[in-house]
DNA sequence: TTCAATCAACAGGATTCCTGTTGGTTCGCA
DNA sequence: TGCGAACCAACAGGAATCCTGTTGATTGAA
């Protein structure tokens, strides 16, 4: 992060810090995922439907702040390296529900463990109670551009 | 945020929590500059600038965990807008400094006040030290990552 | 001087994101 | 009942962001 060290000028701003330190978080994941031909995009898509399994793209889209076509060429991206399958909604036949596929919650299994430990070297320099802070911290901010 | 409301499943990690609010400041970023004709990225890449005017593009490149040919693309970009020029170092022919324009500091004033707000409203849920403890948490996982 | 490291640039391609449009589905309301 | 508004997926097309691999120039150190 250029500014860290000693300087006359301000600090760089939270703004800049939350795009600094998701920016590093997604270059460890890409290393991560190399071996795996997915992209930290799509790996993060694949754990939201692990969350919630049967979304459709407009409601992935919402939740992710980009529009509809956005997420559907991650999902198509998915579905062509046979992660996800799509499944229109009986109840509603104007939604194809994205649903993981063996392979997809496969591939989810084989990461987790490296995910966590990413995530855990992360906080290292946390303790337990700021660790829960940061996380709070998070989601207030959230919820506050929501 | 899909999944921050009640579930029985575990909460979203820290990594998913910062890539949405990743998601969301650049969603409104993207919105105030609209107008402005350039991106989210591209006004980071000016406010680096603006801290540190004359660095090269590998200098940007290794602060930003891409390769130096997608820092690249952003100067190119941001060159053809007349917001940043390039010159050659003259204690090292290697590198081509790239330096703001009157019109690039004029954009980042125009822009400073309204980015300024964004931040406010992040944060209008957290104490001063919730905030501070905010900023130092961003830091500290970043440099437990670089 | 020679060799490794560094830097910019080019070619080429994949991914991520957008606007605009079309057509099908659902739902509320006149 | 039917009709329009809202919603959903998909297509076309294009811009922006990222990558690998390569080339040539410059630098600095052995």
């Amino acid at each position: 992060m250029v500014g860290t060290k000693a300087s006359t000028k301000a600090p760089p701003s939270l703004l800049y810090m939350i795009k600094q330190v998701e920016l590093v978080v997604r270059s460890h994941l890409d290393e991560l995922l190399k071996p795996a031909g997915i992209t930290a995009l799509q790996y993060t898509s694949l754990t939201v439907l692990e969350r919630h399994d049967g979304l459709s793209a407009a409601q992935l889209a919402r939740d992710s702040f980009v529009t509809a076509q956005s997420v559907a060429d991650v999902v198509r991206a998915l579905e062509n390296r046979g992660l996800v399958r799509r499944e229109r909604n009986p109840r509603n036949r104007r939604e194809l529900l994205i649903l993981l596929t063996e392979s997809g919650r496969d591939l989810l299994a084989r990461h987790a463990e490296p995910v966590r430990e990413l995530e855990e070297r992360m906080i290292r320099d946390l303790t337990a109670h700021q660790a829960d802070q940061f996380r709070l911290a998070l989601s207030k901010a959230w919820h506050a551009l929501s």
